[in-house]
DNA sequence: GCCCAGATGTTATAACATATCAATAGCACT
DNA sequence: AGTGCTATTGATATGTTATAACATCTGGGC
C-alpha cells in the first residue's frame, strides 16, 4: 500500500521494516541498546512520515502503555538522534526518522509549510559559500542545520495554466 | 570603543547607530511604523550583538516599563523579522539583529556553542544542491535556515604545536 | 466627529524541554 | 551466585519558549 512520502510514493511498509532491520544491524554492531521504547519510537516516526513533535510521540507511547511523562519521549528522541535514525527540524521544533538510515550524510529538509510534510535530501553547506566565509572567520563547523520552507507539489496553488 | 561583533572588532556605537538610521529610514520608505518599543527592540539587540531569546528581551523591556508581558516582545520580534531588521535563530530559539540592514539578502549563521556568539554571513543555498533538489521534487523554496554550530576563534582549543 | 486598521495592555494557557533523584536491569568480573 | 559498575527507566517537578483571546487605545482618512 503506497502511501505519500517525500513527496513521492513507495512501497511503505517495506520502507519501514527495511529501516528498522538496519536500526538493529547497526545497534548490534555500535554496541547500542535499541530498548523497546527506543525501537518502537522509530517505529512510530517511520510509520508516520513526517515530522512529529516530542509531545505528538508521547500519545502515541503513552496510548500503548510505554509511557506517560515527557522525559520518556525526550530520552527516546535523543538516542535516535545520537544514534543517527532520526533528525530534530530546528524549523518546526520536531523530529522526524532519517529517510537514509546507514548512510552516512549531512541531513537538508524540504519543510511544506501547508501540510507539514518534510522531504529529506542531502547538501555539503560546508563545502560552499558557507565553509567560505567560517574558514575566513577562523571558524569551526561541527554541525549544519539547513532547512527549506516553502510548498510540496501537493500544496500548489492550482493557478497559471 | 570597539566590542566583539561577529568574531571581529568595531565600533560599536556607531554601528547601531547606522543600523537605527536605516530602520528609521526603511520604515519612513515602506510605510511602516517604528514604535518606542520596537525601536527599543532592535536597539537592545543591536546594542547586545548576540542572539537574545524572546525573554531575555523582555527582561531589558520590563525593566525599562516597556511592557511585562510575553506577547510585547513577541510582537516586537515579529514586527522586526518581518521588516528584515532582525532574524530568528531556529538552532538556538533566539533572535538577533540583522548585521547587513538595509541590504536584500539571504541570511546564514555561524554559532559558537561556546560563548552563543552569532556571526551573520550570506548564502544562497536555493541555487545549489538544494535548490536542485528542490526543483526535482517540484517544491517550491520560500524561506530557507542556514546555520552552522561549532568553535569561533575565541574558543578553539589552544592546542597542537 | 466617526470609523477603521493597527498597535498595546492583560490574562491565561499551550507547546517544548530539562533537572533531579530513586529504582531497576544488564553486564563484567570474581 | 555475589559484587560493583553503568545505562536505562520511573516519577515528580519545574523551566523555557510561544500563542490564543479579548479588551482598549491611538492615529489618520472621511
Ligand atoms: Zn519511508
Ligand atoms: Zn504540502
Ligand atoms: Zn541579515
Ligand atoms: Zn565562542
Amino acid at each position: 500500500m503506497p502511501r505519500t512520502i517525500g513527496f513521492a510514493k513507495h512501497d511503505h511498509d517495506d520502507c519501514v521494516q527495511t529501516a528498522l532491520a538496519r536500526a538493529d544491524m547497526h545497534c548490534a554492531n555500535a554496541g547500542l541498546r535499541l530498548t523497546p521504547v527506543r525501537r518502537r519510537s522509530l517505529e512510530i516516526l517511520l510509520a508516520e512520515h513526517r515530522a512529529l513533535g516530542a509531545y505528538d510521540l508521547l500519545a502515541h507511547l503513552s496510548a500503548e502503555g510505554l509511557g506517560a511523562q515527557p522525559p520518556v519521549a525526550y530520552r527516546a528522541l535523543d538516542f535516535l538522534v545520537r544514534a543517527g535514525f532520526a533528525h530534530k527540524i530546528e524549523a518546526l521544533n520536531a523530529y522526524i526518522a532519517c529517510a537514509h538510515l546507514g548512510v552516512n550524510h549531512t541531513p537538508a529538509f524540504l519543510i511544506c509549510r501547508s501540510c507539514r510534510s518534510v522531504a529529506e535530501t542531502d547538501t555539503a553547506p560546508a563545502q560552499g559559500r558557507l565553509g567560505d566565509a567560517a574558514k575566513a572567520a577562523g571558524f569551526t563547523i561541527e554541525r549544519t542545520v539547513v532547512e527549506a520552507e516553502g510548498l510540496c507539489p501537493a500544496c500548489q496553488p492550482e493557478s497559471a495554466s
